[in-house]
DNA sequence: TAGATTGTTAATCGATTAACAATC
DNA sequence: TAGATTGTTAATCGATTAACAATC
């Protein structure tokens, strides 16, 4: 099977967007140049990255409408996917509030937490269960997707329990490297490194403006 | 001035949170063999990063205290960076009952909204202001980092008035490329395409499995 | 000393950019 | 037709990995 790499699929949720708003303001055809120029990259990259979505049409471009449903079906944003969430603190709590998933086939369908004190309270139309109940509700519901929130000293022992579960991909928020078995899916998100990254290049500016 | 890479200050805060961890634990030395088992990256990357923040000891290794005080540093991590927060939809409401930003020396200080039904409310101990009244308080507080929630329409038009205030650096979480001025710094932030991401690899998965 | 580990150079790999023939 | 635009190959760039001399 044909894989597209993983920068190009980070990617294709920007395309989605913007082909997104074209559609509804009835633009039917766009150039990899025009997008070139939306996105800030180059458009020889949107040409190779739509060539795994779509077929353009020479001196055209490319057909909004069906480039849009491609990369929806590309992404699996239509069968939406349920998912749990595991670790309610100030995180956890944030993207259970998030709207914004839905979009993109991602239903929060239950949330979990090791405190006792948390048990039971509702967040977002979601009731916080205890973790010890996580094992027996990922068999029963066939829940394959697990959203990690914890503090980054469970993570390993969580994600284990939800591996053994049965859960297969795991969105890591935890600033740790997990290890799973092989066929387990990771993706690892860190919004702390993301933060440091923007503030060591506005550090880095200051820095200069005031030396020399 | 010798700068460190992009791929590097996004390790960084992973090194830290590792090296912090052994530090409490009363750990002295660490190898970079010792490293690369734990971010799953290899020794000869890890000893490449390290060159930036530490002079490793022949024999022994990296010493964890102070290489944890150099990253510190490096990422501007003590200095306190004030920031406002524009946009007070699920995202930024997310964001600003985040706690864990303060250890890398993030603080929101306010957060600012255009929807008059929203002014006036306290989210964790921050009153939303009105966006009208953005503008005077970069000035009057000399912020120079905007962190940018607002839906994807309202983006290009919000950092625009972000920029002419005085704000240098944004930390964008529209899906939307923003243009401009140069020296402005942009961080683009895209959690719907982190879990497309996830969904692409766990799909192709499943598919791999059931077909043929 | 012998062995372990760093720091760095060279090789490899993968992704982006440039160039251009094909063609509608 | 002439011009614009795709799809693709080749060139470039940057980051990771491998190898190894230096050395504590």
């Amino acid at each position: 099977m044909r894989t597209l790499n993983a920068a190009t699929v980070s990617r294709l949720p920007h395309y989605y967007q913007i082909l997104r708003a074209m559609e509804q303001r009835g633009r039917e055809y766009v150039s990899s140049e025009g997008l070139s120029r939306l996105l800030g990259i180059d458009a020889s990259l949107v040409r190779k990255d739509l060539a795994w979505v779509a077929t353009g049409v020479q001196k055209v471009g490319y057909h909004v409408p069906s480039t849009v449903t491609k990369i929806q079906e590309m992404l699996g944003m239509n069968n939406s996917k349920e998912a749990f969430l595991v670790g309610v603190g100030s995180l956890g709590r944030a993207l259970l509030g998030y709207t914004g998933f839905g979009e993109y086939g991602l239903k929060i369908v239950a949330a979990f937490d090791a405190d006792e004190a948390k048990v039971g309270q509702v967040i977002s139309d979601i009731e916080i269960l205890p973790v010890s109940s996580l094992p027996a509700l990922v068999r029963r519901l066939h829940i394959k997707t697990g959203i990690l929130t914890v503090p980054y000293t469970e993570a390993q022992h969580t994600a284990d329990q939800m591996v053994s579960a049965g859960i297969v991909a795991i969105w890591n928020f935890a600033p740790v490297t997990l290890t799973v078995p092989d066929g387990v899916i990771v993706r690892n998100e860190n919004l702390a490194a993301g933060f440091a990254l923007l503030n060591y290049e506005l550090e880095k500016k200051l820095k200069n403006r005031s030396g020399r």
